[in-house]
DNA sequence: ATATTGTTTATGTATAAACATAATGTCGAG
DNA sequence: CTCGACATTATGTTTATACATAAACAATAT
């Protein structure tokens, strides 16, 4: 004779999961509250709370207080893009990761730009062009801005063995940003730098990040033809 | 004089987000044990466990038993993309939702889905082609296959007032999936659907939603020309 | 009717205490 | 010196208890 198994809070979630996902509690339907399914499954509130804390975070159900628990509506509704490091991207599929600086001077950014570093006074700023690749094949054309008036040091980075993504990744902290996913037409220049033709669907994805109210880095990365940004849920 | 405020796990958080933001705790460094910050904070362990554990899963600490807890070295890894319903997103952009299924047949689906589906014997299934629009313009272009062996009713519903995918967020569970953003390069279909030229860049999201072990639709979606998906962090 | 006020209730949070678990480090046997 | 057993330690989890808070609901006053 076992003696009792103490309730996880796992096995309390996977409970609730399997009864929605069985369409015993159905989207929009309110669930029994904390303590009756404390009672039920025989473990403390703190345990339910927990569960159904995980659930709704992930977005399977909706907590209101006083209104209690309902099964969300439309169930998944999130992707969540884990975005490596390009290093870190190609050599996890056992290429050789390169990249070459191909441009670096201190340009004056476009308006749109300038008005998001919100300085005054028209300045220069570091600009940068790299290539990234994999296994010498090209794998990325990156286009960065770096606001040296908020991170001074990157003016004299010689971005050498450190990329210019990695060396801001150690080199300077930052707590916010915003993505964008979008898709072009390759240009000539594009073309060229990624070895495809004229008008070939690229995968782009323009990058901003902050530190508090300065803005660090503004970035837009036009990945190889073909590439694919993948997740599963 | 007011009496001391009790401290909240969002306030330990805040604490431990701002020194990691201005470099006091340095990437790869140990940070205190959870005992030593509680005791610092004035508060009890479990409020410095569920302050950290957030920063854990947000992917800014590294936690291991014994080990202890570390600043992770490459903060910011994720970004989470929220994907609405068609139908939300261009409502609450004050725009008339529209869609026309365009076809829809039993169709044999090609061999790498079939691949997926994992019956024996090729048996067709339900094809759809859907446009949607936002104000009578193009929106999105929609492929999708649903595995009416799975969901049978499927193969009887109307698709009028409600979307395909829309029907299938109500009428069927899931609890699975994967996505893969792309760029293509329109075809001359695509072309005509969308109303863009030949060659222009489109952004592409495939999905395939699973139940259990079950996939129970496969969907391409080809969105308008210029669409955008954007995140904050 | 309508606005206000109060009561009730379900979730949210804080705490101390205890035990579980994983990983590290240490010590001793061989 | 190497390997395995074992103690140590930091995080992980569960529990009971208490109080906080938002929101629904009812009762009341205007």
């Amino acid at each position: 004779m076992s003696r009792a198994e103490r309730i996880t809070w796992q096995a309390v979630q996977d409970q609730v999961r399997q009864r929605i996902s069985q369409r015993q509690w159905k989207p929009g339907q309110q669930i029994p509250h904390e303590a009756d399914l404390a009672r039920e499954f025989g473990c403390a509130r703190a345990t339910v709370n927990r569960a159904l804390r995980g659930l709704a975070d992930a977005g399977l159900l909706e907590r209101r207080r006083k209104a209690g628990t309902r099964v969300a509506l439309n169930p998944v509704r999130r992707a969540e893009f884990s975005i490596p490091l390009i290093r870190e991207e190609i050599e996890a599929k056992g290429q050789r990761f390169g990249f070459r600086v191909l441009r670096r001077e201190m340009r004056l950014p476009p308006p749109e730009l300038q008005a998001r570093l919100q300085i005054d006074g028209a300045q220069p700023i570091l600009y940068l062009q790299t290539l990234y690749t994999a296994d010498s094949q090209p794998y990325l054309f990156e286009t960065r801005w770096i606001n040296t008036l908020a991170v001074p040091s990157a003016a004299a980075a010689e971005f050498a063995t450190l990329s210019p993504n990695e060396w801001l990744v150690r080199e300077v902290a930052f707590d916010g940003g915003d993505f964008t996913f979008s898709a072009i037409a390759a240009t000539a220049q594009e073309a060229r730098m990624l070895g495809c033709k004229i008008g070939e669907g690229l995968l782009v994805l323009d990058r901003t990040t902050r530190h508090g109210a300065d803005m660090i880095t503004s970035v837009r990365l036009v990945f190889h033809r073909g590439y694919r940004m993948h997740t599963r849920i």
